[in-house]
DNA sequence: ATTAGTGCAAAGGATTTGCATAAAG
DNA sequence: CTTTATGCAAATCCTTTGCACTAAT
């Protein structure tokens, strides 16, 4: 029987200290939220945790990101940063009519490279624009 | 032979009025400057055409943008737009010790992304980051 | 007790804007 | 003359920082 890793302890393996806050704001990132930016996660917090303040949630999010839990992205569309809990490389679909940003397994996407020998690539991100029908 | 355009000419032909401060900006960016940011336009001008605000750099670089003069690109090393003279869909390689970018023509890279049908692809955009060697 | 985390407000950097002046058509 | 561009300073947006306060170990 397998146990499900609680954000307590992935805060806990990652030597980050597990406070009330940060473990509201993991549970908003690590339970769903699509690619929010820090005033997305400041609003949540408004909602389902008051009182935290926007230099706690920059913060955690700066201290998450630091220590590998979350990583963060910048899109040409909007200057601000999102963040993604998906910290596996993968690449990323922007709807351009909605904004809405879809993160596409690395598999999905085969990108072949044709540079001369001296460029050693270490990480590849495609963004792909379009819109999604239906 | 062969007539090279002058930039009063490729300004008005985009419909932008040639003014001098216009004229020196692109001088600067269609004569080799490699994905400036706004500062370093600024910075440029400071030596070479002082006494342009950088209100007036920033409104240039705009309205380079929207008559389709420039593309402002933004990274994920660096919160700063860049801008781009290359307004023809390519590639970056990122060297992630010096932050040099490098324009990839297209060709260059392929991009095979296995979407499902719904998923309407109109522009693709890859980063590869890495070192280059040598 | 000592260290670490939080909240608030202020500061910071990049970019935009309002408005008066200057230049261009 | 009338419109458009420029310069300056102030404003704005996002993010970071300093510092006093609180809560953990």
């Amino acid at each position: 029987m397998m146990h499900t890793t609680t954000i307590e302890e992935q805060l806990a393996k990652a030597g980050i200290q597990p406070t009330a806050q940060r473990i509201a704001i993991c549970r908003f990132l690590f339970e769903g939220a699509n690619h929010p930016t820090a005033e997305d996660v400041k609003q949540w917090m408004d909602r389902n945790f008051p009182k935290v303040s926007l230099a706690t949630v920059y913060n955690t999010l700066n201290l998450l990101v630091s220590h590998g839990l979350l990583k963060e992205l910048r899109f040409q569309h909007d200057d601000r940063v999102v963040f993604d809990v998906n910290t596996v490389p993968h690449h990323h679909f922007l709807d351009e009519d909605t904004g809405e940003l879809i993160d596409l397994d690395e598999a999905l996407v085969t990108v072949d490279a044709r540079l001369a020998p001296e460029y050693e690539i270490h990480q590849v991100h495609t963004v792909l624009i379009g819109r999604r029908r239906g």
